[in-house]
DNA sequence: CTTATATTGTGAAACAAATAGCAACACCAC
DNA sequence: GTGGTGTTGCTATTTGTTTCACAATATAAG
């Protein structure tokens, strides 16, 4: 089953927000409803939930633990994936800081820099090994995603050895656009832009 | 005129790389030189560009500095725009620590907070005050956009906040989504989805 | 001058995503 | 049970964006 980038992005927020659902007692939620804390359309809600093959009860709306548990197959693999930071400065420790223990499948073990003043040292709850280590704690580890917050000019050099170390995943928070081959999966995302984005469309 | 979003992301990033072919001494560019930069096709670059009303040459390419002044022109307002950051925990700290003089006619001019510790101070080289004073500030500086990087529990009712203060665009990295009404923009990211997503696909 | 080559600019086709429209169904009030 | 209401599930349509294909043009080499 092939997934719309979008459907994917969206099934992860409609999870977390069932499982606040879940927290405050519900059990069955309409799909307006959902749309309605998403700030989307129920049509929305319901062709992503049909494309995902899951159905509700047309009284009732949709049992919320069986669609988390769904959404879990779909998005989470069985043993969990591995993930690193590379990069500790104030964006990665933020990050690193942010995210430790909020998902049982997703689990950040370990952080690089090249900053002796970094390295060797638990860093924000995560230990932080030299940049020279990567390729041995990636494959001890089986990272599969990296999280890259290195200093711009560090970004190609960084990213081929991660590549090189197998990482099969790249969330790319640094200024510079990265390029990677088809078997390698690229998230960029860029703050500058979002605010220059936002500055045009309050300027009109 | 009317740009489609994407292209207007991408301009913002063309300039960006444009800055530094002219640190490099550049004057001229092709449009696969740029799309190669970007990790896009040449034919892209040139329908953005077209989409702008940009001609090159068809021998030289395209006058970098006039790309780059033309870009302005449309992204950057003429007496620039003033931002807030709303929220400076690790991740407000991060952002204000990164952007500070990043850009001209982008400028964050103050930043609030809850927690005292925080307040009546200058954090990260921004004076930080109490949310209390968010209109007071807000209407003094002309702040046109906020990032909003506050506790999760705090993000309805401080996005309310903003809305009244007179902020017309607001910038959410909260988990949090968000609803406005259709005389503000919105722009949200969240990590948690961009990791998930990656997790799907490294999965397949 | 003529040809080969490299480039830009753009209409049209293809693709991706969001939205509309509606049939089918379950439930409730009476 | 019957009619009204609110819901899901699905197909068709619309909208937005990217890619294809190629005409037009400038330059350089022969
Ligand atoms: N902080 C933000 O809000 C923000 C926003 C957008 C983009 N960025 C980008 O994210 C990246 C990190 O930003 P930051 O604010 O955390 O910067 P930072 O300077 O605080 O952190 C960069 C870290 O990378 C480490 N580093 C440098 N070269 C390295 C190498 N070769 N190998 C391993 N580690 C190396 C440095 O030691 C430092 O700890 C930058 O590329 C920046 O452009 C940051
Ligand atoms: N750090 C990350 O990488 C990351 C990633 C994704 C999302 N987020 C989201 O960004 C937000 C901030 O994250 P963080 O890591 O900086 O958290 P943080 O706890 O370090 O910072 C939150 C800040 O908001 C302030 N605050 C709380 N209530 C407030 C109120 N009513 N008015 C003004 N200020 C208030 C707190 O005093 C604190 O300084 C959170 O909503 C979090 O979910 C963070």
């Amino acid at each position: 089953m092939e997934l719309p980038g979008k459907t994917v992005e969206r099934l992860s927020q409609y999870r977390r927000i069932l499982y606040d659902s879940i927290r405050e007692g519900k059990n069955y939620i309409y799909s307006h409803e959902l749309a309605k804390m998403m700030n989307l359309t129920s049509v929305q809600v319901r062709r992503d939930l049909m494309l995902i093959g899951y159905s509700g009860s047309q009284s009732k709306g949709y049992v919320i633990k069986d669609l988390v548990a769904l959404i879990g197959k779909i998005i989470d693999s069985d043993q969990g994936q591995h993930i690193i930071i590379v990069g500790m400065g104030n964006l990665g420790r933020a990050i690193t800081s942010y995210f430790a223990g909020k998902r049982d499948k997703l689990v950040i073990v370990a952080a690089f820099d090249n900053d002796l003043q970094k390295t060797d040292r638990i860093v924000a709850g995560i230990p932080c090994y030299h940049i020279n280590k990567l390729r041995e704690v990636v494959e001890a580890e089986k990272v599969s995603i990296a999280v890259l917050t290195v200093a711009p000019e560090a970004t190609h050099d960084v990213a081929k050895k991660l590549m090189e170390a197998g990482v099969k995943g790249i969330l790319n928070y640094t200024s510079v656009p990265l390029t990677v081959p088809p078997d390698v999966y690229l998230e960029e995302y860029d703050i500058v832009t979002s605010l220059e984005k936002l500055a045009y469309l309050v300027k009109s």
